[in-house]
RNA sequence: GCGCCCGUAGCUCAGCAGGAUAGAGCAACGGCCUUCUAAGCCGUGGGUCCGGGGUUCGAGUCCCUGCGGGCGCGCCA
């Protein structure tokens, strides 16, 4: 927005001194134009001139005085040029600037932010990927949440964004699973049973058991093979994965079956390709693939003694299929622990003739639930963990999706659950859900005491002299570009501390000045402003996937 | 033993390709509702940026090393 101008503004300088001849070409693209930390540094910095400096062995105060020099021809945008420091360039851009861009945004509506800088480009997302053994534990929510908002991120700045869950219902997992159901099963018809020593203890597989036993009554009994209580089990579990994921207002374009890897013959001619290419060997009766020509320690396994394929082997068949189903970016979202698997699969799509650098993983470290001060431990073998749903159950989906958002993927994430259902002031998800909601009741008063709500290019925008009022224009401009760069990052969390940003200024304003007063002009400027600010408040929760609410 | 991640205020965390005087929220303390929703605001206190070296004009940020915590290191997924 308006700092792009200002970036084309400091390009064009730079290039007006490489004809002048007073640096060379070289630094092109190296320098940034930043909005600097404090205020009393300009609206933009730049450090062009500590850049040319190093390039060119010369003084960069030097620099900057001819850099000044060439910026103080431009009277459109700029109001004052400052050197300062070592050497930084400080920008000030004149008000009207500011006031101007409440008609941008006014302009733009909903589409102010989006942009279309990944347009045309075909990207999955995979996450979630959890096998159906079980209902989602607080750790696939962090996973579900944090893959759905970079999806929503990429389709805001304009990719072909596809969500993609990828599942094995064949393992040993399944069929363990499927031994379970049958004992509940057995338990519940008081039938002698067995429960397998490794099985799955959480109550909802009594679930499995009470509707094999309203579908079937006595009829599997005898029955020889799991198939009938896996299908059951996986039918329910995936059932109830599902109505997890939809109250999260989570939805997949495709769920891919790894059993599908096998059946069209993937699995056997990426062995077949990686052997023509001299890449595998036996050994001990296993099959071998040569990591080591990529880097890694030790050659890994992909087919057992037994006949049957490692993990790896379908993880690289699948990653095969998708950069074939066209996809130019594949960001996996997995948990921490599958970190061994990535080498893996980069090695094997590198094998097999694709570019690994186009697979984006996101690993995200696991989730602790406080409570009362304490953790909650969780243990998935004695089915103690606290389900997605149990979580949504207490404190609600916006909480959730806004603690999940919170924290950077590479950081444990501590999610005080008393603090995500307090409904007051320490609770963040209200603070910024409540600036919205206040936007929207000043823009209703208006309305009741009929003050006249006008259209941007028809009030006085340079009333808005206030310090708040430029500081909140301010940060209302670099709103499209936190969210192209939070969207090309991959990095949610950041659109969400924007928001607090936004949300403490806007609150802090409310409480000095007056939207609405006997000022008439006044009033319709401000009220201009409230309702620009009630649309970037709208359409960063939008983008994120929290609801925007209009009272509160 | 090896690999990846983390270590910033009492607690939870920001710090955006090394940049100009380290920030926010919570907790603590003190104020603000006959006026647009107090789920809000204003003010105060609080830091050897884990320790030690190094690179640089400049390091919380990069490199080396030590310490502490997490996750991995399988013919388990």
């Amino acid at each position: 927005m308006i700092r792009t101008r200002v970036k084309e503004l400091v390009d064009a300088c730079f290039q007006v001194g490489v004809r002048q001849g007073l640096w060379s070409a070289g630094g092109a693209g190296k320098f940034t134009v930043e909005i600097p930390k404090h205020e009393n540094q300009g609206d933009f910095s730049t450090n062009i001139a500590l850049v040319l400096a190093g390039i060119e062995k010369k003084n960069p105060r030097q620099i900057a005085a001819k850099v000044r020099e060439i910026l103080e021809q431009e009277r459109e945008l700029v109001d004052t040029v400052e050197i300062a420091g070592p050497g930084f360039v400080n920008l000030t851009i004149k008000t009207e600037v500011w006031q101007q861009l409440l008609k941008i945004i006014e302009k733009s509506g909903p589409d102010f932010g989006r942009s279309t800088v990944g347009a045309g480009k075909r990207v999955m997302v995979e996450f979630v990927s959890a096998n159906p053994t079980g209902p989602l534990s607080v750790g696939h929510g962090r996973q579900a949440i944090l893959g759905d908002a970079i999806a929503r991120l990429l389709e805001a700045t304009g990719h072909d964004v596809y969500r993609e869950y990828y599942y094995n219902d064949a393992g040993r997992q399944m069929r363990v699973l499927g031994e379970s159901a049958r004992a509940r099963y057995l338990e519940l018809l008081g039938r002698p049973f067995t429960f397998p020593e490794d099985g799955y203890q959480g109550e909802y597989i009594y679930d499995i058991g009470r509707k094999l036993v309203d579908q079937y009554g006595e009829d599997l009994v005898e029955r020889e093979s799991v198939e009938p209580f896996k299908k059951m089990a996986e039918q329910t579990i995936f059932e109830d994965i599902s109505s997890t994921l939809e109250r999260m207002d989570i939805r997949f374009d495709n769920y891919y079956n790894e059993r599908s890897l096998y059946e069209n013959g993937y699995i056997d001619s990426v062995v077949q390709e990686l052997k023509s290419k001299g890449l595998v060997y036996e050994k001990d009766h296993a099959t071998w693939f040569k990591t080591t020509e990529f880097g890694q320690e030790k050659d890994r396994v992909i087919i057992k003694s037994s006949g049957e394929p490692t993990y790896r082997l379908p993880d690289i068949a699948y990653h095969r299929e998708k950069f074939k189903r066209g996809f130019e970016l594949l960001i996996d979202i997995f948990g921490s622990d599958h970190i061994a698997t990535v080498p893996d699969v980069m090695a094997g799509v590198e094998a097999l003739g694709y570019d690994p650098s186009k697979i984006k993983v996101i690993l995200h470290q696991f989730v602790t639930l406080m409570r009362d001060g304490k953790q909650v431990k969780m243990s998935t073998r004695k089915a103690t963990f606290v389900t997605v749903d149990e979580l949504l159950d207490e404190v609600g989906t916006d909480a959730a999706r806004f603690f999940f958002m919170m924290r950077k993927p590479d950081s444990q994430l501590e999610f005080d659950l008393d603090l995500a259902t307090r409904e007051s002031q320490e609770n963040p998800v209200y603070y910024v859900q409540y600036a919205h909601a206040r936007a929207c009741s000043i823009l209703r008063q208006a309305t009741e005491k009929e003050v006249e709500i006008v259209a941007c290019g028809d009030a006085d925008l340079r009333l808005l002299t206030e310090p708040e009022e430029m500081a909140l224009l301010k940060l209302m401009g670099a709103f499209p570009t936190l969210i192209e760069s939070a969207a090309l990052d991959h990095e949610p969390y950041r659109v969400i501390f924007y928001l607090m940003e936004l949300a403490g200024q806007f609150h802090s304003y409310y409480n000095r000045h007056k939207v609405i007063s006997d000022h008439a002009a006044l009033s319709q400027s401000r009220l201009c402003l409230v309702a620009e600010l009630r649309k970037v408040f709208g359409n960063g929760l939008t983008i994120l996937g929290l609801t925007a609410p209009q009272t509160m």
